[in-house]
DNA sequence: CTCTTTATAGTCGTACTGACCATTAAGGGG
DNA sequence: CCCCTTAATGGTCAGTACGACTATAAAGAG
C-alpha cells in the first residue's frame, strides 16, 4: 500500500477511511505415514460448514506476524511443545470476498511438513483435530480444498529442487524411508539405485551417521542410517518422473524386418 | 482462519471482536530496458518516508480480491489501457506489526513483468512514477527494499524452471534479445549458440514468425523473429551458472608434482 | 574490399540420468 | 539347515544435456 491513493495529506489516517479485514492464517501441515500423505485436519463445529473438515488456522493477533500466528496456531493443533525446527513456509494469500460468507477475511496460507506425527490433541477448542490421508480429504470447508491442492503442488515442487524432502523425516532415517517421501508426495514410482546415487552425489543432501545400521524391524538387508545435512538446494534438479507422454501407439513401423532378430543383446549381454 | 479459537458460538460474529487490519498491495513491476533490469517506483508524497521512492500500491477495496486490486493499481501507475495480457504473479505477503508506522497494515505483494515500457503517467496521485534501474534502487520506503529483493530473486528463479521469460519480450523478438532477458535479470553473461540450442530444443517455449527477419536497426546478420510459444514449464530447466564455487586458492597440494606440467590444457590449447 | 559485429551451425568431451543386472544380508518357512 | 523372499547396495551401459569452443554467414562501418 503506502501510495494511499486518495488519502492524500491523511497523516496518521483514520482507520475507518477503508474497509477493515480479518486477516487470519490457514495451515496445510503435511507427514507422511504408512506410505500415504496425510494432512492435518479439524472439525468444524458451528456454521458455516458446521461438520465440514478444513484446515486448522486462526486470526492474526494484533501484535503478531502472519509468520508467528501460523507457529503458534502450528503448535495449538499438533499439540507439539517445540515447533521451532520445523519447515513451516509461505504459501500464498487468499482474498477473494466471498471467501468467507460472514465477513471479509483475507487468510495467508502456510504449509508446514512433519516427521512423525503425533496424535493430535483432540480436545481443546476445535470440535477434533486428526491427520487424514490427502486423497479422500476432498471436499473441505470454505477455499480449503484449493489452499490444499495449492500447496501440495508447491511441496512436490520443492522436492524437485531443494533438499526438503528430509523435514518429513525423523532426526536419523534411511535412505528408503526418504525415498518413500519422494514417492508418497509425487504419487510415483523410483528407481532405488538411481535414486541413492543421485542424492548421495548431492554433497550436503545428507551425511552417514558414524555408527548404527539398523538392524531391527526390517526384513530385507539392514539399511545404513543419514541425517539430513546442511544443504538447501538441489542443483540439478531431481526432476518427478513426466506424467508419461503419450504411449504413442506404434504407427505400425514398415511391415519388413522382424529380420534375422538380432534380439535385444542387452541383459544376458552384460551378465555372462 | 475458520478455526475461530475463541470464538465459539459466534454466528455472523462481531467485526470487532479482534483486530482490523488494512490491507494493501505493493507491485513489484520490472522490465528490461537499455541491457538494464528497471523497476517501476514512485515517489512518496508526504510521511513517513516523504521524499523516497517506494513501490507502488494501494489498498484493496472492499469488493475486490488483492489480485484485482493489484491488476488495478497496475493500470493506474503504467497508464496502459490494457493490462489484461500483462504477467502478474503473488509473491507474497509482508505483515510484521511494525512494517508501518502508522498502523498495522498487510500487505500483498505482486510481481508484474513489462516487455517495452511506456513512461509512466507521471502525473496522478502519487507525487511521481519513474522507471529506475534495480541497481541503484536501493533504501526504499518500508520494507520495500524487501520486498524487491524477494521479487527478484523469485523472478529470476522462474527464469530457470518456465518460460516466462518471454514476458519481459514484445511480441515479436529474436533469440537475442530473450537471451538479454536472462542475462539482464542474472546479471550473468550466458554463450549465445548453447542458449539458442537450449530454447530451441524446448517445444513450445518459441516459435519462428513465418515471414520476415529483421533487417533494420541491427549491425549484424539478421537475425530471425520469433513469437511466444504455448509452454509454461522448461523441463530440464535452465539453470544460471553456479555462483562460481569457490576460487579455491590451491591449499598447496602435496607440495612434490607440478611435475611434467600438463598445464590446463584448457582455452589457448583450442585457439591454435 | 576489409573489418567488425551479430546470428547461426556444428563438434567434442563430460556430467547426468534412466533402465537394468548383480551381490549382500537379513528374516521366514519347510 | 537350506531355500525363498525382501531390501539395501554396488555397478554397467547407452542416450541426453550441457559447457566450451570453432567455423561460417550476413549485415553495416570505414
Amino acid at each position: 500500500m503506502e501510495g494511499m491513493k486518495g488519502m492524500e495529506g491523511m497523516e496518521g489516517y483514520d482507520k475507518h477511511a477503508f474497509e477493515p479485514f480479518a486477516v487470519t492464517v490457514d495451515l496445510a501441515v503435511f507427514t507422511v505415514r504408512a506410505g500415504a500423505l496425510q494432512v492435518l485436519l479439524v472439525e468444524r463445529g458451528q456454521q458455516p460448514y458446521a461438520g465440514r473438515w478444513a484446515l486448522p488456522g486462526g486470526f492474526v493477533l494484533p501484535e503478531e506476524s502472519a509468520e508467528t500466528a501460523a507457529r503458534r496456531e502450528l503448535a495449538e493443533e499438533t499439540g507439539l511443545s517445540d515447533v521451532s525446527g520445523l519447515h513451516l513456509e509461505q504459501l500464498r494469500t487468499y482474498s477473494e470476498p466471498d471467501r468467507d460468507p460472514r465477513m471479509r477475511v483475507v487468510s495467508v496460507a502456510y504449509t508446514a511438513l512433519l516427521p512423525d506425527p503425533p496424535e493430535p490433541r483432540g480436545g481443546g477448542d476445535a470440535a477434533s483435530a486428526r491427520w487424514l490421508p490427502y486423497d479422500g480429504a476432498g471436499s473441505l470447508a470454505f477455499d480449503h480444498d484449493r489452499i490444499l491442492a495449492d500447496a501440495r503442488e508447491r511441496v512436490g515442487a520443492k522436492l524437485e529442487y531443494t533438499c526438503l524432502a528430509t523435514a518429513f523425516c525423523p532426526p536419523q532415517f534411511t535412505l528408503g524411508e526418504l525415498q518413500q517421501v519422494y514417492e508418497t508426495v509425487w504419487g510415483t514410482a523410483l528407481d532405488r539405485p538411481n535414486f541413492r546415487r543421485k542424492v548421495l552425489a548431492t554433497p550436503g543432501f545428507v551425511e552417514p551417521v558414524p555408527g548404527a545400521a539398523r538392524l531391527t524391524g526390517g526384513r530385507g538387508k539392514p539399511a545404513a542410517l543419514y541425517r539430513a545435512g546442511t544443504a538447501t538446494a538441489l542443483r540439478p534438479p531431481l526432476l518427478r518422473p513426466a506424467p508419461v507422454p503419450p504411449p504413442v501407439p506404434p504407427v505400425s513401423p514398415p511391415v519388413s524386418p522382424p529380420a534375422p532378430a538380432p534380439a535385444p543383446q542387452s541383459s544376458e549381454g552384460r551378465s555372462a
